[in-house]
DNA sequence: CAGAATCCGGTTTTT
DNA sequence: CCGGATTCTG
């Protein structure tokens, strides 16, 4: 029996709160929106909702269907409201809208044509069909991107648009672009069938589909659940509207809580017109605003406020807190991006030392783009300061990973043809690519499966036999995990075949990155022993029954965010992106990388929409912050292999200087006093860095001096602006947004740029 | 067929 | 700087 900290209170979900967040948890039928400021406690009114809705009104929790935004929030709602209760919230739905999705799927994917037992595709092994279809269609890998192309399919099944409706849509486009993506979206959406796979996106479009399709389907579930609630609802695109409109329009109890203001997922699809518009979507909805942040100083908010008051697009709010005062916010200019590094990591040993009580896990590094974690690990590293980096190299983006999980998926479901080419050789075979393009069109003609292809390797005449051999011992092989898996554990079975492997001495051979290619592999292990135990929650018996513990792993696996593996026990400096830390909180928080280029990127600076996105993500970090605040910037930085040469972000400006402390790193500080620079035009510009020093060239007055923002001219490509500028000497380079022709990474040495006179 | 050498291109954020 | 793809070599 779990521990009941008010036993006999029927109220203990309502104490503390404020008259608007009370409102809210009080609040019975119809359509609500909770705009939540950041730090407002939001997830302390959906959960205290939800006991509300079981104590008070008498809801089964079976009724009830919570959306979050990762899988730990959803475990975290599921204890906060079993501790309130005094007992789990039996039948509950709680999860990720892909994870519910995955879960309808289960139950009634035949209904679309496709298996219950169904695969889903990670990222890569989606975009590794991408590829394979381009070529099937004839149509370049090199020439046409396939991350592009499958950023645009990913957007139209956002949109809910199908392969039919996009050719439909595209048909006589002078766009190549979609019009390719148009003869490549067909194809992928079969194999995915043939497959029997299923994407990330179909996730959200297959059930809407489900429910459009079948209006008995659609009935049963919004019947069903009776209460729907969404939390960080400003991250949710059209399909998840769709999805939620169908489960909800008929009862209208829709809660959704989010923030406008820290939307930060339009690049993926997220609509931030689904927030800005509930009112219109679903009338007479009820609207509750929290301003009132429990988190933050007032001096960490104040800026918060000042940064987020230059957006023009969204409703308005300014957040108030009883925590006056606090400590100013730390605004470091560094040398490079090592400088940086150590300055945050000497300081974060510093407070360490001087803060009584305080832990590792107070502080909280974050940062716009992953590469940044590396500067940053080798300065943790060569202080021996503990720290967890979320995101960056992802766990099961590896290679070695990767590998393992093919088998799996293989094992799973024998139709995977992504998995069957990623490890059919590997470990070697003796099956090589011609072999392999045989055996596929072989399959093809004879309209069998890969696998039994190569179990009846040698009726195709035109494999040799070596190759022939290495098939047939691998569908073997496979064939026999199959069977295994309906007999053990994951754990066992992964256990079994990484032996058969060999892989863990397969890796260590490989050289010195094997050590630790091993150790991952052991890892995964690791964790498909422990899985056992994790099934205990969210899988119903009938599930069980119509799956291998096997096909239950691999979906959480395909499912796990890196957050969800964020250690809040283990005391270590946290270091991540700004959109992993997203609905998390620090005491100390550090952002790094505040020059103009980084964040904002330089092409947000396109679209009004996208640099209003990034300055959103920039106060998103600003709140993480509880008690205190360093923002720091680097002049010099290595970004892609060459220097960049970077001046303060323009986001820093709009805090007020009255709450800034500005400081220098001791480094940067002796570089400028020991090697007294001839004054040169100063940094604003940055024109400085590839200024030649030795000036026996005449200066042209058509030459351009290569400054952001600049119009220039190229002999073919036409007129553009500079874009970036990175390199130096004959190295230097610059990106130029053509007008006609878009961007173009360009050597300054053989473009021979005209300055753009006309502009 | 496999491994080494070489070239090329991309690099924002993620369920 | 990295990884992937391509080409060369045994």
């Amino acid at each position: 029996m779990p521990e009941r900290p008010h036993p006999f209170d029927a109220t203990a979900h309502l104490d503390g709160l404020n008259p608007e967040q009370r409102e809210a948890t009080e609040h019975f039928e119809g359509p609500i929106l909770v705009l939540a400021g950041a730090g407002s406690g939001k997830t302390r009114v959906l959960t205290a909702r939800i006991c509300h809705l079981i104590r008070e009104h008498g809801v089964p929790p079976d009724r009830i269907l919570a959306v979050t935004f990762t899988n730990k929030a959803a475990g975290e709602m599921r204890d906060r409201i079993a501790r309130l209760l005094g007992a789990q919230p039996a039948g509950m739905w709680v999860g990720t809208f892909h994870a519910i999705g995955a879960r309808l799927l289960r139950r009634h994917a035949d209904r679309l044509g496709w298996d219950r037992t169904f695969t889903i595709l990670d990222a890569d092994a989606s975009l590794r069909l991408v590829k394979k279809i381009q070529d099937s269609v004839g149509l370049d890998p090199r020439k046409w991107n396939p991350k592009a192309i499958r950023a645009e399919l990913s957007n139209a099944k956002n949109q809910l648009v199908d392969a039919e409706a996009f050719a439909r849509d595209n048909e006589g486009s002078f766009d190549l672009f979609v019009r390719n993506v148009a003869k490549v979206f067909g194809p992928y959406q079969k194999a995915l069938r043939d497959q029997n796979s299923f994407d990330f996106d179909d996730l959200l479009m297959k059930p809407v589909e489900l429910f459009e399709g079948s209006p008995e389907l659609q009935r049963r579930y919004s019947e069903r659940f009776a209460f729907v609630l969404v939390d960080e609802y400003q991250d949710t695109n059209h399909a998840q509207f769709r999805f939620l409109e169908l489960l909800s329009a008929d009862h209208g109890n829709l809660m959704v809580v989010g923030d406008d203001d820290q939307s930060i997922y339009g690049w993926r699809g997220a609509d931030i017109r689904n927030i800005l518009d509930f009112e219109k979507a679903f009338p007479g909805a009820r609207v509750v605003r929290l301003e009132r942040n429990y988190r933050s100083t007032q001096r960490i908010l104040d800026a918060a406020n000042a940064v987020i008051a230059e957006n023009v697009d969204r409703k308005g709010k300014t957040l108030r807190t009883e925590r006056a005062g606090g400590e100013g916010i730390t605004l470091v200019e560094t040398f490079d991006e090592t400088d940086e590094a150590r300055w945050i990591v000497g300081d974060i040993q510093a407070r360490y030392e001087r803060t009584p009580g305080s832990a590792y896990r107070d502080f909280a590094v974050l940062y716009r783009t992953n590469a940044q974690a590396r500067a940053l690990e080798d300065a943790f590293r060569r202080e021996g300061i503990p720290y967890q980096v979320i995101g960056s190299v992802r766990f099961y983006e590896r290679r070695e990973i990767q590998d393992v999980l093919a088998y799996l998926r293989l094992i799973s479901n024998p139709r995977d043809a992504v998995a069957f080419d990623r490890v059919v050789n590997y470990p070697r075979r003796g099956v090589g690519a011609t072999s392999q393009q045989r055996l596929v069109r072989w399959a093809a003609d004879s309209g069998i499966s890969l696998l039994e292809a190569a179990s009846r390797a040698e009726e195709a005449t035109d494999i040799p036999r070596g190759a022939t051999r290495g098939l047939q011992a691998f569908a073997v092989l496979v064939q026999r995990y199959s069977v295994r898996a309906t007999q053990v554990g994951v754990g066992e079975l992964l256990e079994e075949l990484i032996e058969e492997l060999g892989l863990v001495r397969e890796l260590t051979e490989e050289g010195p990155d094997g050590e630790d290619r091993a150790r991952n592999v052991a890892e995964l292990v690791a964790g498909a022993v422990d899985f056992d135990l994790e099934l205990v929650d969210s899988v119903t018996e009938e599930d069980l029954d119509a799956f291998t513990e096997l096909d239950l792993f691999l979906q959480q696996v395909a499912l796990v965010a890196d957050v969800d593996k964020l250690d809040p026990d283990a005391d270590t400096v946290t270091l991540m992106t700004l959109h992993n830390a997203k609905g998390l909180e620090f005491p100390v928080v550090y952002i790094g990388g505040l020059e103009d280029g980084l964040f904002p990127l330089a092409r947000a600076y396109d679209e009004p929409a996208e640099l209003e996105e990034e300055r959103r993500l920039f106060y998103v970090g600003i709140t993480r912050a509880e008690d205190k605040l360093s923002l720091s910037w680097a002049r010099q930085r290595r970004r892609a292999g060459d220097f960049t040469y970077g001046t303060l972000s323009p986001f820093v400006d709009a805090i007020p200087g009255q709450l800034r402390e500005e400081r220098t790193s001791d480094r940067l500080r002796l570089i400028s006093t020991s090697t007294p620079h001839r004054r040169r035009p100063r940094f604003r510009e940055q024109t400085d860095a590839y200024f030649d020093p030795e000036p026996d060239y005449a200066v042209d007055q058509d030459q351009p001096l290569y400054a952001k923002g600049e119009r220039v001219l190229h002999q073919t490509f036409g007129s553009g602006a500079v874009v970036e500028v990175t390199g130096f000497g004959s190295d230097l380079k610059v990106t130029v947004d053509f007008d006609d022709v878009g961007r173009k990474k360009l050597l300054v040495r053989y473009a021979n740029l005209e300055k753009d006179w006309t502009a």
